[in-house]
RNA sequence: GCAGCCGGCUAUGCGGCAGCGGUCGGCGGGAAACCGCCGAAUGAGGAAAGUCCGAGCAUCACAGAGCAGGGUAGCUGCUAACGGCAGCCGAGGGCGACCUUAGGGAAAGUGCAACAGAAAAUUACCGCUUAAUUGCAAGGAUGAAAAGGCGAGGCAAGAGCUCACCGCUUGCCGGGAGACCGGCAUGGCGUGUAAACCCUACCCGAUGCAACACCGUUUGGUUCGGCGCGUCAAUGCUUGCUCGGCAGGCGCGCCGUUAUAGGUGGCUUGAGCCGUGUGGCGACAUACGGCGUAGAUAGAUUGCCGCACUCGACAAAACUCGGCUUAUCGGCCGACUGCCGUC
RNA sequence: GGCCCGUUGGUCAAGCGGCUAAGACACCGGCCUCUCACGCCGGUAACGCGAGUUCGAUUCUCGCACGGGUCA
């Protein structure tokens, strides 16, 4: 990936979790924060509800894939958690490219008050 | 042709562009670790699954002996090993091909057998019989199961009391590597349950790659060893217990050692796979030739198309193998059986 | 990835191989009360699935499914 890195502390998840702002569709949810970095932070989680292993990595598969082709829309300097959603199965990568176009204009709509303050 | 039965193989295929994982090669940067770019070949399964067995590998423990505990259960073989597989034997099922089978011991002992029934194991209620509560277990209802089965003789009435046939036990003889089979003899015949305790034979040290080895932070103080001080008086360690063996134990202080963040190795050439020949009924073994085929560490197969058809099931490696079990759309090949028809 | 437990009415739960499978809470009906609650009486409702052993399985054995714990 080109301006991110893969998120991997337990710690960090859970602050996200529970601080960060969310957004998403019937497929997954997002979960994001600034976190003070000139690059972003990636983390996919699948639950167990998904399926079987086959399931749960294709649908890491295809985030991260989809994460790949619309890294550039995204803003710089965030936490991101991806939760697949129970939707996941049986879409193409490509499907996902709603919730990441939905996702960057939530993130710089929320940056924005934040830049004011400043 | 229809119906069936057994075994094996396969697991959508081909192509283009971009992308992901490790490997190799080249170029550039750097003291090095490594980083960037380019290129090449390569990249999930028959069950990768469940974790039910067996091994390798690793660490710990172990003078030794016994007990306890766990497992297996027809025989012979195969195998590194197995609770697996092959062939065979016994029992059961099917017209048959063939299938199923935890299949040692109930006469070593203990226990249990509800309800019904006289009685559930050394039984006697009704009954039969007699001079006799003398003898008997044929007949009767119950039950999953009732004292070897069934028929005849016999008798007061009866009973393996005797006899024929059959089942079992024991002994002998013959065959077989053995389970076992065949024959003869023998009154020797008290049910079921051991997936109840148990007995017999054989096997098993424990823990698991989050094992373990090395590098290495933090100095709070876990393990072990040594020294000093205090206290207690028989315990502690030695796999769960006993014998046996070893040692005083506990607390505090000091010194050494070690564990804990993270990283590297372990990590893929292995009881390997394919082909042909040979031995064997077979599991399998062996000789020769060929092949090099994932090793991630939040954990690699995606996106956009084109073509073909039968329109694609179950499902993703995590130390590695050998099995078992379970899930699964279909397709192909071979051996065999029964019935019907035709020549 | 390894190891270890459990599954019984709607919920929490007892249960030597033989019962009509206890109890408690909840639910339903009735009594009591002016009414509700409390109390009393009665009722509905369960052995996770599939095989096997046994005369007979909730219980014993095997295989699945699901749920949970643990490897500071």
């Amino acid at each position: 990936m080109l301006y991110s890195e893969t998120l991997k502390d337990p710690k960090v998840f859970s602050r996200i979790y529970r601080k960060g702002q969310r957004s998403g569709c019937a497929c997954a949810a997002a979960y994001y924060q600034k976190n003070r970095s000139p690059y972003n932070r990636v983390g996919v989680t699948v639950p167990k509800k998904i399926g079987g292993a086959v399931e749960r990595n294709r649908a890491k598969r295809i985030i991260r894939a989809a994460y790949r082709k619309n890294e550039l829309l995204m803003p710089l300097g965030y936490d991101i958690v991806i939760v697949a959603g129970g939707k996941i199965n049986g879409m193409k990568s490509t499907d996902l490219d709603i919730l990441f176009r939905r996702l960057s204009k939530d993130m710089k709509k929320s940056e924005n008050p934040v830049l004011r303050t400043d």
